[in-house]
DNA sequence: ATGGCTGCAAACAGTTTGCATGCCC
DNA sequence: GGGCATGCAAACTGTTTGCAGCCAT
């Protein structure tokens, strides 16, 4: 299916819906700068909303992933954390707790085109995640 | 318990064995260049000992990459893969099946000292991994 | 013979999914 | 009021761990 797709002018179709759940969710995950985990978010969105289940913070993060709302990011660790920015930018994960911030400077461009990729591969992209300590975790080493 | 001992001089420390699990294990890993995930290694270690359980790849796989004899890729996706060559060098992962590559050519250096942490952070170091297609997943796209 | 290592299976963590009901459009 | 979305819980996937016996040193 094709990615991107322009708006329709008023053909039919399953139109995603603003439930109460992903109002909240969203503005959850925009009001925080600490690129949260699912469950984190869901701690923080029961809180306005108690009774929102795990499974549907999931399904509307997956939801706004696909419509390019929020950024799924796949850094190193167990699990899978979400950016409410969509301007592009770099991340930094903390070696010691696993807290990810923002790269304020771009990450100069990678160029891809001096890259030698293996024979018939044709290459897309990267991704570039840089590695540090969180000021908490330099001083409790 | 400190992350960080010096190597004592003759004290008696526990010593990894060689068992036969460990060196097909070992030896499957580095015949392949495929960066297997631990379940396709597995698949294929039980080529020579037929009832090696997957609990015990896990187990060695853990051990080999803490005394740096093999490499652990937290690459995008699910699951871990592992390489068995330590010279260092990027990868590309397909964007379509989610095999993994080598690239040949070094990726040109990232210059960690042109990048502008986050206030307080400090930066170590960074992970860069390529995307791309396949020659297969080329064909059948 | 000693204690690290194994196979087995159960436990875990993170994520996905099936179903009956709820609520946005 | 139709049908996407929800809450709940069970299922799934990948990985870790407890335990009794095994085997490399």
């Amino acid at each position: 299916m094709s990615s991107h797709e322009s708006i329709a002018t008023h053909e039919k179709r399953a139109l995603p819906r603003m439930t109460r759940q992903r109002r909240v969710i969203l503005d959850e995950l925009r009001a925080t700068t600490s690129h949260p985990t699912a469950d984190e978010l869901h701690a923080r969105v029961r809180g306005q909303l108690p009774h929102v289940s795990l499974g549907t913070v999931y399904r509307n993060l997956d939801v706004m992933v696909k419509k390019g709302v929020i950024r799924k990011l796949e850094l190193g660790g167990s699990q899978c954390r979400y950016d409410g920015r969509m301007m592009p930018h770099d991340h930094v994960r903390c070696v010691g707790c696993g807290c990810v911030a923002d790269v304020p400077s771009p990450g100069q461009a990678v160029d891809i085109s001096a890259v030698q990729g293996p024979p018939g591969f044709r290459l897309l992209g990267h991704r570039l995640e840089f590695l540090g300590e969180c000021p908490q975790c330099q001083t409790c080493s």
